[in-house]
DNA sequence: TAGATTGTTAATCGATTAACAATC
DNA sequence: TAGATTGTTAATCGATTAACAATC
């Protein structure tokens, strides 16, 4: 009765999908289809309209798909129709890193807030923002309605300040500490591990 | 005849157990089990069994692991049981949070070189190594056998660099740009992409 | 021995690939 | 129309889970 949900590991591939599109969008390339798309991808041509199949039809029968139309499809699809607001938690190397990085404001999200509790970082100026004592973390997320953290703390404090997140209204942790989160079911994480990854690629190694 | 290959998701998972064993260690516990593995991974215990049964038989009938002797046996497969020299390139903000960050070298891999291609930054001094000329690459992974690459330059030349990293020697590519890379089978490259991370999540936001 | 937990086999589930009818 | 490529169905492949004999 309950339409299938369309499975998460499809859900993390459009990223890569909008990716590409962005790219042939640049080079001013008007169609494409699904054997380029896979090529570019790694992927199969059959995994991408697969894939897009979940969603919709989105292509032309003997033509390929547009990437201005596509490209906005994908965009829907993942919420992009607007700038997400992200918070920022953990001003150190790393955290000042993130918050210098264009990136994320080029691709959908914005930091708006950067908490730290160390006095010798709080005030500090950074990309454009300043950085604000964490106990005012609570307090900004609601203000602002934020749905979005980065979370770049030392591991020892990862998981109270993740529950703070999740007590304040954060529905997505984008998580640069080793720590393996606890979180309810309605709040997404996603790790960014790059110990995981050298241990990982390491084994193939001799 | 050939023995199937152990399925590299499998591989992938191995240094989750690693790390919950080295937390168990410092917590000074000296056995667990695959129930209590299983809970602290957000796993099944049918799935440690059976992940670690690709390797051999570490338990003990009835009594579970030895936390000790487990972490050894996975240090060894992974191949962690010596320290993998790195070379990091670039050494913009990024660069430098990576070189800064203690993670990699606790964990089994340390940086023993960076480069940048700007006059800039090269000279200049960088969690007690120097950033070097990217001229001098190839040179160095040569000489000092170095198999390990972290990635951290701008999107647009990271083919042009991972073409040269490949070339002198390196096998594995720790890949921060949001360039999908072209390599040979026998190289491994884990992509670090935290937009696209973001993105998959924004899927399930309002 | 009785109790507990492993290691492994079989069953289930889910994802990818192949094939092709639909159709522009 | 003929040619091309989609969208979808069926077949294959692979991973996870469940169950239980092995065994300490």
């Amino acid at each position: 009765m309950s339409a299938k949900k369309t499975p998460d590991i499809v859900i993390g591939r459009l990223p890569l999908y909008l990716r590409v599109l962005n790219q042939l969008w640049e080079e001013g390339r008007t169609t494409t289809n699904s054997q380029e798309l896979g090529e570019r991808l790694g992927l199969s041509a059959a995994q991408i309209r697969k894939d897009l199949s979940h969603f919709g039809g989105f292509g032309k029968y003997g033509a390929g798909y547009e990437v201005a139309y596509l490209r906005e499809q994908l965009r829907r699809i993942l919420h992009l129709n607007r700038v997400w607001p992200v918070v920022l938690v953990g001003a150190g190397n790393l955290g000042r890193a993130l918050a210098d990085y264009p990136g994320f404001r080029e691709n959908g999200f914005e930091i708006v807030a950067v908490f730290d509790n160390d006095p010798q970082k709080i005030g500090l100026a950074l990309a454009g923002l300043t950085v604000q004592d964490v106990a005012w973390l609570e307090a900004v997320i609601i203000e602002k309605g934020i749905q979005i953290a980065i979370l770049a703390v030392p591991a020892r404090v990862a998981q109270a300040v993740a529950d703070r997140l999740i007590a304040a209204g954060i529905r997505a942790i984008l998580n640069y500490t080793p720590a393996r989160l606890k979180t309810p079911p309605d709040v997404r994480v996603q790790d960014i591990d790059p110990v995981a990854r050298l241990q990982h690629m390491a084994y193939y190694l001799e």
